[in-house]
RNA sequence: CGGAGCGUAGCGUAGCCUGGUAGCGCGGCUGGUUUGGGACCAGCAGGUCGCAGGUUCAAAUCCUGUCGCUCCGACCA
């Protein structure tokens, strides 16, 4: 290709839109230009380097034994209703109306469409396993479009859904995936690390996110050096907090009661840790109060401790639910926040951390504004009706497998595996017969990697000050030639034109830079794109009888005009 | 949806508080000088100041509404 027919918008200054370094060299490189929040064009490069990913997702889904096929974007209502989705994921969807007033859906994932698929096609033990896939467009109706395609209304996803006969093969499907995805990012160039993760709306057992380290990561990433666990922060558990509750002996003349003491003005659990007070923060149970399904909870906490959502998600079965107000608190407590407890309270299901399980000598609200009490035994003072894990792990603590200090990073999210089970199967009626003659439902897993947010991982993780550096394997060009002065006829035009010819004849993707600019445009032009390999051609080196060849990373290498071909293919060799 | 901020030329912005001529840089076009790291000179084009209403002799500026964008939270590839 050569610059002057194609595209590339490059930008001196970076657009007020952008916030975080991928996006704003995105823009700044020419790659996409957005139409509205969440929605963008991919322009000439951006679409090459696109591509590029989505080759390789193609190329190890296949030697993994998927089989690619193409899914309709726009979906009936109806098979959702079937899976129970319509309700709980309906806060994502994108609907439309036909001209007979109709609804649809613009899909944002496809497990309803593949099973419905599958209940048709597949009747037999003897064609499975079987495992589908393909690369598509995806709706979401995000509540929050930000950084660009990190997260847009429409983006590119790879979805893959296996399926089998029993839960071992379906094991086997899975790790199959997993070792596939590890491929993929590895050939991407981006450090990825697999996490177990929590399952959230999609429903299933088990489930591990690939993540991309990243301080702009929208996810918090636990892990242990010391094994291999690693976890996302919504799903990791530790040992505990360095003061373990139940060390916390009451003292012999303690009575055998809770007692009520005067806090006036005192609302928070810091503010209980100072003075007069001085109780701290482990040494007090933090009571929150949580509408599930329309229905009141509370939820019990160790002071220190943050209430971590995405396991009361898992703990209550449901993502409908919000923090009480302060009005519905007063109406079933009597008391306003900063003064809440749950001794005495019989009426309302008590969610209870289990850190908390053998905690004596806690201090908690006494539900009457300006009183607490101290001595709080909670087997013996508080009713609570279940023991769940509900709390956040924290920094530093240990490992629930080697007791080695936890670490947290932010990280991106780009793939993430889920084991479905026959939840789809059964609701969409995908059953077949096994060996016995019996019908049963197949065991299903899904598997999805982001690949528009892939391309903007890859240039989060890896760029400078002066723009990106792409890996060879997603590069929209592996060769930028450069000459310095682009007269027809020149020298340094003809050997450009040569060395051009020649390369894209070996197949090389190079693009020629014959814009009629200065050098300096030039050379911060092929930097801010990111082109792996430069090939800068002037008349300086040209007189030695060298062409400079530079590499992206660092390196520049002079390089007699005979050998430059063949060293070039070697360096662009992946 | 809750909280915060911002909408002025393709991009980045000044002007707004204190109402009266829309200004600068980048980019674009023409001509010239330049030519190994985002050149210089001269000239030119490009704006219903997001939109709608209001106040006023007069609105980019003040008021109300609305739309859009960005950031923090919930959602997720």
């Amino acid at each position: 290709m050569r610059w002057t027919q194609t595209l590339i918008p490059t930008l001196k200054e970076t657009p007020a839109e952008a916030e975080i370094a991928s996006h704003k060299l995105l823009l700044r490189a020419g790659l996409v230009r957005k139409l509205s929040g969440g929605l963008y064009t991919f322009l000439p490069l951006g679409l090459r380097a696109l591509r590029k990913v989505e080759q390789i997702v193609r190329e190890e889904m296949n030697r993994a034994g998927a089989l690619e096929l193409l899914m309709p974007a726009l979906q009936p209502p109806e098979i959702w209703e079937k899976s129970g989705r319509y309700v709980t994921a309906s806060g994502v969807f994108f609907k439309v109306r036909d001209r007979a007033r109709k609804e649809w859906i613009l899909g944002p994932t496809h497990e309803e469409v593949i099973t419905t698929l599958v209940a048709g096609e597949i009747n037999s033990y003897r064609q499975m396993p079987k495992n589908f896939y393909q690369i598509q467009t995806k709706f979401r109706d995000e509540i929050r479009p930000r950084f660009g395609l990190m997260r847009a209304k429409e983006f590119i996803m790879k979805d893959a859904y296996s399926f089998d006969t029993t839960d071992e093969l379906a094991q086997v499907s899975y790790q199959k995936m997993y070792d596939a995805y590890g491929r993929i990012f590895q050939r991407c160039g981006l450090k990825a690390i697999a996490v177990e993760a929590d399952t959230g709306v999609m429903g299933g057992k088990h489930s591990h996110e690939f993540m991309v380290p990243a301080e702009t990561g929208e996810n918090e990433v636990v892990y242990c050096e010391g094994c291999n666990y690693s976890a996302n922060l919504e799903k990791a558990t530790s040992r505990g907090p360095a003061i373990a509750t139940h060390k916390l002996a009451p003292p012999a003349t303690a009575p055998h009661h809770p007692e009520k003491f005067a806090t006036p003005g005192v609302v928070t659990i810091e503010a209980l840790s100072k003075e007069p007070h001085n109780v701290t923060a482990e040494r007090q149970i933090k009571t929150l109060v949580y509408m599930v399904d329309s229905k009141l909870v509370l939820l019990l906490l160790r002071g220190d401790d943050q209430l971590n959502e995405a396991k009361l998600v898992a703990t209550v079965g449901s993502a409908n639910f919000r923090p009480a107000t302060a009005e519905e608190i007063v109406a079933a407590l009597g008391a306003r926040p900063g003064s809440l407890g749950a001794v005495h309270v019989t009426k309302i299901p008590i969610y209870a951390d289990s850190l908390l399980s053998d905690a004596t000598d806690m201090t908690t609200g006494a539900n009457e504004d300006g009183f607490h009490y101290r001595n709080v035994s909670i087997t013996r003072d508080i009713g609570v009706t279940h023991w769940v894990d509900l709390r956040s792990v924290q920094l530093g603590e240990a490992c629930a497998s080697c007791g080695k200090p936890l670490k947290i990073q932010r990280a991106i999210e780009v793939g993430h595996v889920f084991k479905l089970g026959t939840k789809y199967s059964e609701n969409l009626n995908a059953l077949f017969l096994d060996e016995s003659g019996k019908q049963q439902p197949a065991v299903m897993g899904c598997y999805g990697i982001g690949v528009t947010r892939t391309m903007q991982a890859i240039i989060e993780q890896s760029h400078d000050k002066d723009g990106i550096i792409w890996p060879l394997s997603v590069a929209p060009y592996r060769v930028c030639i450069t000459p310095l002065g682009v007269v027809p006829g020149s020298a340094v035009m003809t050997l450009a034109e040569k060395i051009y010819a020649e390369l894209s004849e070996k197949g090389v993707d190079v693009i020629l830079d014959d814009r009629d600019e200065r050098p300096g445009v030039k050379f911060k032009d092929s930097e801010l794109v990111g082109f792996p390999i430069r090939i800068g051609i002037g008349e300086k080196s040209l007189a030695k009888g060298e062409v400079e060849v530079k590499l992206r990373g660092g390196e520049l290498l002079p390089t007699k005009i005979e050998e430059v071909v063949a060293k070039v293919l070697e360096l662009a060799k992946q």
